[in-house]
DNA sequence: TTGTAGGCGTTATCAG
DNA sequence: CTGATAACGCCTACAA
């Protein structure tokens, strides 16, 4: 069933029935509901192939994320796809995990499927080494491409970002203000944020002359088992009295660390998350964590594609968004 | 940069670059050759709509789940889509929230982008009142309609689900067998699923003399207080020692519950979550919880729809796949 | 207000 | 092994 078959059908050409159907031009009201009977009565949809290839464009972004599986990961995807598609989108998705040729693959796979835009999620696309970004850069020259939470600079790359490193300097100062003297920041894998993250908490303590060096970061394995030894194996290089987290995931293992090492949140040791998740609603004690905004981002990042792709508003390369300290019990 | 750029670089007809690029046909090497050193000169990428539409399919298939913010969805989709990519498909993904209309609708757009198929993921999409599940069948006409943890039978549906009906039961008895008294369900929004946990709950009841009734299901509205409220309010009605939830965030937040109310847990209230999600492993005591497979379940929905799009295969149009009970320390 | 015809970029079927 | 050429289904000037 194509668009011949409804214009016989009604006994008109198919450039009336095309014109009823995107709602272009005049027709007269009377072939109009002929037309729309006729379409309804056969439940035709128009191929949507067909009008891409005509327009050069299906209204389809390319999402690419780690990992729907991250918590906070699927909460922007959840914004990013629904604010998309009342904006008239549609969203291809793609879980790319977090090696970097599987990432690159993804991105050249995403742009072989003509989206007319990419949002690449999350701060695991960022590279340390700027030269290392180049594939996003290549991308981006064939379409927009937006980046949520990091940054690249470059021609047709957008970036909303959260202000991390203001953020975190902020909760470790408060943190080294109120009784903490020696800061471990745990993570996962390194990425854009943890890296603004840690310089954030460095610079609290150098001003507080609290100790931080690369002993104080403590890379943890998948996992509540993960966590817990890489916090064991980091007690035995150095002290501390306060964990820092880069998620509410590894903040709520941490807090498994402290119970089997017997020591008392807060009083014993402080722990913090980030993103304020659920998982921080959930935890006891009640998890001091970061509330960086996901769903604002998300907005945001949608607004700024929107404009950009229509070419209607002129549109900042960089956005950054504040976040801020969610003060639970455990610290 | 078209097919007809590289054949007139190429000094071919297009013929023969479409021949390479598909691997149809024999070309002689040398020729070969050449036109991929084009393409790769020239960073050719066929367009995709324009093959889509001459082959009738762009190899894309719309996943539909409610809201990828829910910890087991948001699983789903990622082994749904990683499976699904690994096997030449890509996803077009669409969070269409729990309401009636806005499913109808999201289903009906997916259609209108011609995907190959579309899977319906989580348990939200089937009403009770079966007729009510016509909006499926009707999708079912134009693709086949692939459903991940909901059953619906018509023509071109496929089914894949979990024995909630039987690990439940399996699961109220061995409480009911091992010192609880009263088991009262928790339970978010009504679903294919809780209904098939009721109906084992309730004969699991039935057979220890046990009563369930009406009252013995809360109904909770989001979030930690919802659940807080709601298992306050059926303790006013009836008295329960057992509250089994609907999944892993429902008996985090029951927790709380018992700790407000100073019970403790499991001696004075045991309490089961449902997914083996992360969070059974996060809280305090850990959960006994029921892993119910979420990457099985994807795996298997992809294969069948493979198969089937394939006509390669016979493909059953049930299938279920049996869950396991996950004994933590809340019961 | 309506119709005609060309173009979008592939794939696939024939001839050669 | 290679080249014309007809689909594929829609949109949209341009004509009428």
């Amino acid at each position: 069933m194509n668009i011949y078959d409804i214009a016989k059908a009604a006994g008109v050409s198919i450039a009336t029935v095309s014109r009823v159907l995107n709602g272009s031009g005049k027709v007269s009201p009377a072939t109009r509901e002929k037309i729309l009977a006729i379409i309804q009565e056969n439940n035709y949809t128009p191929n949507a192939f067909a009008r891409g290839l005509g327009m050069g464009s299906m209204r389809t972004v390319g999402i690419l994320c780690a990992n729907t599986s991250d918590l906070y990961l699927s909460e922007a995807v959840f914004h990013l796809e629904s604010k998309l598609r009342k904006s008239g989108f549609n969203s291809l998705l793609c879980c790319t995990g977090y090696d970097k040729s599987e990432k690159e693959n993804a991105l050249r796979l995403m742009l072989s499927k003509s989206v007319d835009a990419v949002i690449l999620v999350g701060s695991n696309y960022i590279e340390s080494e700027d030269s290392a970004n180049d594939y996003i850069r290549r991308a981006a020259r064939q379409v927009p491409v937006f980046m949520m939470n990091g940054a690249v600079k470059g021609e047709n790359i957008y970036c909303v970002t959260c202000d991390d490193y203001s953020v975190s300097f902020e909760l470790a100062d408060m943190l080294l203000s109120t009784g903490s003297k020696t800061i471990l920041f745990a993570q996962r894998n390194n990425s854009y944020s943890t890296r603004r993250m840690i310089a954030g908490i460095k610079d609290a303590c150098a001003k507080h002359n609290a100790p931080f060096t690369d002993d104080h970061i403590a890379n943890c394995e998948a996992g509540v088992g993960g966590v817990i030894s890489a916090l064991r194996g980091a007690s035995r290089k150095v002290r501390f009295d306060t964990v820092m987290c880069f998620n509410d995931l590894l903040a709520a293992s941490a807090l498994k660390y402290a119970q089997q090492e017997g020591l008392d949140v807060p009083s014993q040791l402080r722990i913090t998350g980030y993103d304020y998740s659920m998982l921080s609603l959930i935890t006891t004690p009640l998890l001091t964590t970061v509330d960086n905004k996901v769903e604002l981002m998300s907005h945001t990042t949608v607004d700024v594609l929107v404009h950009c792709l229509a070419k209607d508003l002129p549109v900042s390369q960089q956005t950054v968004i504040s976040a801020a300290i969610v003060k639970g019990q455990s610290t």
